[in-house]
RNA sequence: GGAGGGGUGGCAGAGCGGUUGAAUGCGGUGGUCUCGAAAACCAUUGUGCGUCUUAUUGGCGUACCGGGAGUUCGAAUCUCCCCCCCUCCGCCA
C-alpha cells in the first residue's frame, strides 16, 4: 500500500517511481487521486453534521421538559437522515479508494536496476571443472527422487525425497536454522493455511492470485512462502523502537501452482508446486531498512559459499519487482547439467508497503509510523539439493558433499545410484 | 461435529440506550519527599482521520469498547451476520 499523503504531496515523483516498472505502472494512480479528492470534500461535511447531532444529543440529555425534548428530537430527524446519506457515499467512496489504492505496486528503490536486463552485482566461485558430460540431478539421485511416481500420486511438478537425501534436507534446514538463531533470527514454524488478509496484507493478492492454491470450502489459501505468516506475526502492532529489529526464521513447506509457467523447467526439482523453505524475515525502523537488506544478502552468501556452490547475485530490474517489493537481489547457484546460473535464493526489501497493509507501526520518539519489513530465502531446500547434487557429482555417479553438514547428519558423499544412470 | 459461556483501553475488570474515550485497580511516564532508593502522595497516561497554528511533545472537530450491517434524535449498551476465545460431549495425529 502507498502512503496517500505521499501521493496527495508528491504527485509528480510518485508517477515517476511507478512508470520506471513500466509504461502503465502508473495507470491508476489518476483514479486514486481523483477518489482522494472527493473523499476529502465529503469528509468535513460528514463530520460537521456529526458535531451538529452531537451537540443536539447533548440539549435532549438535559431538557428541562419533555416538550422541549420532542422539539429537539424532531428537528433532529432530518440531519440524521442526511447524515446517513453522507455516511453511504462516503463509504462507498472510501471503499473504491481502497480498491484503486491496492493494486498499486511499492515505488522502487532508486539503486533497484533500470532493467530490462538484471544487473550482476557479483560472482562467487567458479563452475567446477567436471571433465566429463555432467548428469543432471535426477540421473545422479535416481530412486532417491522419484518424479514418476509422484505424478501418478499428485500430477506433475511433485516428488518423493527418500533415503539419504531425506537426511540431507533435515541436515540443511537443522544447519541453517541454527546458523539464523545465533544471527538473531528466532526461529519458527508457521501455519502455512492462512486466510485472505494475510495474503493481501503481504501484497501477493490482488497481485499473484493465480500462483495461488485456495480452498474454497474454508476459505483458505496454502502459503507459497513463509514469509505471508511471518509478516502476519505482528498484524496490526505498535512496536515500540527499542524492540526493533524483530527477526525471524520461518521453516515451512511451500505451495505454488505455477500456473503460466508450462514448459518451464518440466523436468526435475528446480520448479514444482510443493517444496520446504527456510525463510528469514524482519521487521525494522525505517531508516534501517537497506542496511538489513545487505545483512540479510551478506547471511544468505555465507550460506551459499559454505555450501559450497559457485553463485552470482543479481540485482532484479525494476520491471520484474513484484507488487512489494522496493528493490530485490537475486542469488543464482550454478547448474552444471543447463551451464547456467539459476535462482536459489533471493531477497527483497519492502520497505513500508506490507506494514502500511498490515497496520504494522513503530513508536520512536513519540511519534509512530509503519515500520519496514524485509524478507530472504535462507534455503530453499528443492532447488539446494539439486544444486549440491550438481556441483558434486564425480565421474563414477557418486556426490560428494560439503562438509559443513556433516555434524548435522548428512552423509559426507552420496553412492552413485547406478539404476539411475543406466537409465540415462 | 453437538451444547453452552464470553470478547471493553498495555494488563485486570466495571458499565448493558443519553455529560462514557469509557469507573476502579495494576502497569508506564513526569513530579514532590529522600544523601540515594523504596514506600507514600500529586499529576499524566491510546490510535486513526480532518482542520488550524504549517517549529512543534500543540489547539479544535470527528471516529474507534472483536469486525460488518441495522434500529434510534442518540448505541460499548438493543437486533442480525461474520471472526475469535473458553467449558463440556464426540472424534483424532
Amino acid at each position: 500500500m502507498l502512503d496517500l499523503k505521499l501521493i496527495r504531496e508528491d504527485t509528480d515523483g510518485v508517477r515517476a517511481a511507478l512508470v520506471r516498472r513500466g509504461p502503465d505502472a502508473a495507470d491508476g494512480l489518476d483514479r486514486v487521486i481523483a477518489l482522494d479528492a472527493r473523499r476529502r470534500e465529503l469528509l468535513p461535511e460528514l463530520e460537521g453534521l456529526r458535531a451538529e447531532q452531537n451537540d443536539a444529543n447533548s440539549r435532549i440529555r438535559s431538557a428541562a421538559n419533555a416538550d422541549v425534548r420532542e422539539r429537539e428530537i424532531a428537528a433532529m430527524r432530518g440531519v440524521a437522515a442526511k447524515a446517513k446519506a453522507l455516511e453511504q457515499e462516503f463509504g462507498e467512496v472510501e471503499l473504491e479508494l481502497q480498491g484503486a489504492l491496492a493494486p498499486l505496486p511499492n515505488l522502487p528503490d532508486p539503486s533497484a536496476a533500470p532493467g530490462p536486463e538484471d544487473e550482476l552485482v557479483r560472482e562467487v566461485g567458479v563452475p567446477p571443472e567436471l571433465g566429463f558430460t555432467p548428469r543432471d540431478h535426477l540421473e545422479l539421485a535416481g530412486e532417491r527422487i522419484d518424479m514418476d511416481r509422484a505424478a501418478n500420486l499428485s500430477g506433475t511438478r511433485f516428488a518423493y525425497l527418500k533415503g539419504d537425501l531425506v537426511m540431507l534436507e533435515l541436515a540443511l534446514v537443522r544447519w541453517v536454522l541454527e546458523k539464523l538463531r545465533d544471527a538473531g533470527f528466532e526461529p519458527v514454524i508457521p501455519p502455512v493455511l492462512v486466510r485472505e488478509r494475510a495474503l493481501y496484507g503481504t501484497g501477493f493478492l490482488p497481485d499473484t492470485e493465480q500462483q495461488i492454491y485456495r480452498l474454497p470450502d474454508d476459505d483458505l489459501y496454502l502459503v507459497g512462502t513463509s514469509e505471508v505468516a511471518l509478516a502476519s506475526l505482528h498484524d496490526s502492532e505498535i512496536i515500540d523502537g527499542e524492540r526493533l529489529p524483530l527477526r525471524y526464521a520461518g521453516f515451512s513447506p511451500c505451495f505454488r501452482r505455477e500456473a503460466g509457467a508450462a514448459g518451464k523447467d518440466t523436468r526435475g526439482m528446480i520448479r514444482v508446486h510443493q517444496f520446504d523453505k527456510v525463510e528469514m524475515f524482519s521487521f525494522v525502523a525505517p531508516e534501517q531498512s537497506v542496511a538489513e537488506h545487505e545483512r540479510i544478502l551478506a547471511i544468505e552468501e555465507q550460506i551459499l559459499g559454505e555450501l559450497e556452490l559457485p553463485y552470482r547475485v543479481v540485482n532484479i530490474a525494476v520491471t520484474d519487482l513484484g507488487n512489494s517489493a522496493a528493490k530485490k537481489y537475486d542469488c543464482e547457484a550454478w547448474i552444471p547439467s543447463q551451464g547456467r546460473y539459476r535462482e536459489l535464493t533471493s531477497c527483497s526489501n519492502t520497505t513500508d508497503y506490507q506494514a502500511r497493509r498490515l497496520n504494522i507501526r513503530v513508536r520512536a520518539e513519540k511519534r509512530t509510523q509503519p515500520l519496514h519489513t524485509l524478507n530472504g530465502t535462507a534455503v530453499a531446500v528443492g532447488r539446494t539439493i539439486v544444486a549440491l547434487l550438481e556441483n558434486g557429482q564425480r565421474a563414477d555417479g557418486g556426490i560428494d558433499l560439503p562438509s559443513c553438514l556433516e555434524l548435522y547428519g548428512a552423509p559426507k558423499a552420496l553412492t552413485p545410484d547406478l539404476r539411475g544412470i543406466d537409465n540415462k
